[in-house]
DNA sequence: ACTCAGAATGAATGATCGTTCATTCCTATG
DNA sequence: CATAGGAATGAACGATCATTCATTCTGAGT
């Protein structure tokens, strides 16, 4: 069904394999991490429940301790996969030599961050859940920040080269690179609150819009 | 201390006024509003307890369910508060009198959008804490989707007289507004999230940069 | 085929939460 | 001053949660 995350429907299965399995310590980790993101998107962070995650992965409730200490443990490394899977594809894509025209570099990276998918929706429920205690949880910050920062520099380095090869005058790539970033998280708020009202298309269409203020030899 | 929100600081007198005081129903609901707002900042949305919120207020447990029927609803009608504050205050000066000028009416409106005070960022973590759980919970989404709507509308409205005062041919006042609310949107992020990496004094050019590109006659 | 290290289980525990309601105590009204 | 209406209280209750750990079961190594 959702296709990136979860490689095995096995789990799923209601009132069959009910024989357990043994399996090694870092797969678990992954399915209950797994199992803990769907939890989010569905639920949402301050409804999660134990009991509910190790049912969505089909095992039973001991499981979450002995795999992770504790739930905040839990909760904690979930956010840091999630984090770093998000981080660590925008840089792949900006620091990729797959891709050497720096136009078509933006587009990449702007199709990875507004990109289609039902997992998306997923993932982005899970993102702003962990923001919106961030204020109040300083781990939850720390974690989200040490892989935030690598992506803002990669950006930033690519801005640079960017402004370079087109001679943008005035243009400073820290600023415009602050700026991109927060575009993007600020359109996936909408996309995730109010739906209805900011289309997908849309979203694009007004980053795509930044992009070509800011670079227009580069964009469109 | 905080100013806007909290003018009574009586109830915070530790072990003196023991007294039961009887007042008004309305009055009450704003203590008790006002509590939630600063435990939610505080702890955090799925970490808040009745009884954290009523021992911040200076009151019993039992008056939370006397005004508001559940916690539930305690913690919508603090949402639709917080909303309503922030769209309502947008909305005053977008469509307030009092300045002419468009370019600074433009100014105000940034200056309250990333205005400095420590009930901001108080507000800002509140804000978040909401937005996280709207993923799982459409009724965060409408009492948001409603003022949201509203203050989307009088920027857009906004936006339209300064293209046409300024003349900016090819630009689509709907599209940039979206772009503008997303910018603040994701700067109000960063400073929640990464603050040591993102100054106010920051985030604030990087909006007048928006801003400075879109009008470029109106703005600096 | 046998064994055993350790992966997996789930009933039990203690803590904590939201909610209720019998009771207490203000205060507006006469 | 006396009184009634209702605002406010907080102990008590049932539900639910994270966590523990004695027990069961698996599967790789011999």
């Amino acid at each position: 069904m959702s296709g990136i995350v979860a490689e095995k429907g096995l789990e799923q299965s209601p009132s069959v394999g009910k024989r357990r399995q043994i399996r090694p310590k870092a797969e678990r980790r992954q399915q209950l991490i797994d199992a803990t993101i769907r939890c989010i998107a569905q639920q949402g962070l301050s409804a999660i429940t134990l009991q509910m995650v190790t049912r969505e992965a089909g095992l039973s409730v001991g499981i979450a301790n002995l795999h992770f200490q504790s739930k905040d443990n839990l909760l904690r490394e979930t956010l840091r996969f999630v984090a770093e899977e998000y981080h660590g594809g925008q840089i792949q894509i900006m620091e990729g030599a797959a891709i050497v025209n720096l136009g078509e570099r933006l587009d990449a990276l702007l199709d990875f961050q507004l990109g289609r998918g039902v997992t998306q929706r997923q993932k982005m429920s899970v993102w702003f859940a962990y923001y919106g205690e961030a204020g109040a949880r300083p781990v939850y910050q720390k974690i989200v920040a040490t892989s935030d920062r690598l992506a803002a520099q990669k950006l930033e380095a690519l801005f640079v080269e960017i402004i370079k090869e087109g001679g943008y005058a005035g243009s400073d790539a820290r600023e415009l690179a602050i700026g991109y970033s927060a575009l993007i998280d600020g359109l996936h708020l909408g996309l995730l609150v109010t739906p209805r009202e900011l289309t997908k298309r849309c979203a694009r269409a007004v980053a795509r819009d930044f992009l070509r203020r800011a670079f227009p030899l580069h964009v469109h």
